[in-house]
DNA sequence: GTCGCTGCAAAGTCTTTGCAGAGAG
DNA sequence: CTCTCTGCAAAGACTTTGCAGCGAC
């Protein structure tokens, strides 16, 4: 019997589905559905990286550049976004917050300080221990992050 | 055979240690032992909390109110004290930055999501695990910090 | 049509910087 | 004495907000 790696799926959440959840969390709290709402979903689910919300903005603005989608609005529907748990913000010393789109598998920060460049990983180990923490010390645990800084690869030359 | 905690003794600073190890860092850098950094140094030993560095200044001119001193003066010795490592910055979603002294063992943080406060702890096991993670990453790792998010035990009522 | 959304610019935060006088070495 | 530090206020960086017109529903 073939065995569906039902992991895998769930990780990569495909983009259509990604819009329908959107939509429906729109609707739910009688919000509007707008183009830029929509590019700005897009444009982070085509983009891999970490991103600032400056960065994202000049993103749109080179794909986009008859929208003139202002850096307002980007601001606007990260908060909206985070609110709902879509995407997550990670925050670093003084380089200010990075959002990805939160509806990925979980998963940690390996950050390069010379660089900027961050790796994720997935440790369970460290996932089942961290519930253990919490739940030891009454706490009622929501969410977690963690980063490990050093060089990488490149930058060790 | 009587047997020393080293780890104990490590942890527990002295602040006339820390006092002798800032005044070698700024004789070592032809940096100059004023009273304002003395005064900084010494009320974040005091305090166990987390500061943001406004509390920090508040804190100083509750305590010291003759002495004036300036925002921008707390500002200019936190980024001196942790670029030389003895304090350590976290920062956290929209709330800003929070200093701590670094020469206490290290730690990692529960957050609670309600009220802000922050508990401390120490799990050897995920310690190891983060180095084993970098190391298979080829990452040459320099630190790592991790925040657990929740309802600590007062805000789950 | 209504009411939320958008871009723009103005206003807020938080942090850094320039400067002239104060003070450590 | 010299050269760094400091407080102050001004300047910066980043983010949020007010508003009038625009556009989704």
């Amino acid at each position: 019997m073939p065995k569906v790696n039902t992991n895998f799926n769930d990780r990569t959440i495909e983009y259509k589905q990604l819009l329908i959840d959107f939509k429906a969390l729109l609707k739910k709290n009688t919000l509007k559905f707008t183009i830029q709402r929509e590019v700005i979903l897009e444009t982070m689910y085509n983009s891999d990286e970490h991103l600032t919300p400056e960065a994202l903005h000049h993103l749109i603005q080179e794909k986009y550049p008859d929208l003139k989608t202002g850096i307002a609005t980007v601001y606007r529907t990260l908060s909206l976004l985070e609110d709902s748990n879509m995407v997550t913000s990670l925050s670093f010393g003084a380089q200010g917050k990075k959002y990805e789109l939160g509806a990925k598998e979980h998963h940690d920060h390996l950050i390069c300080t010379e660089c900027g460049n961050i790796t994720e990983f997935v440790d369970e180990q460290i996932e089942k221990r961290q519930h253990k923490i919490a739940d030891e010390l009454g706490f009622k645990m929501s969410d977690h992050s963690m980063q490990i800084y050093g060089l990488c690869k490149n930058c060790q030359k």
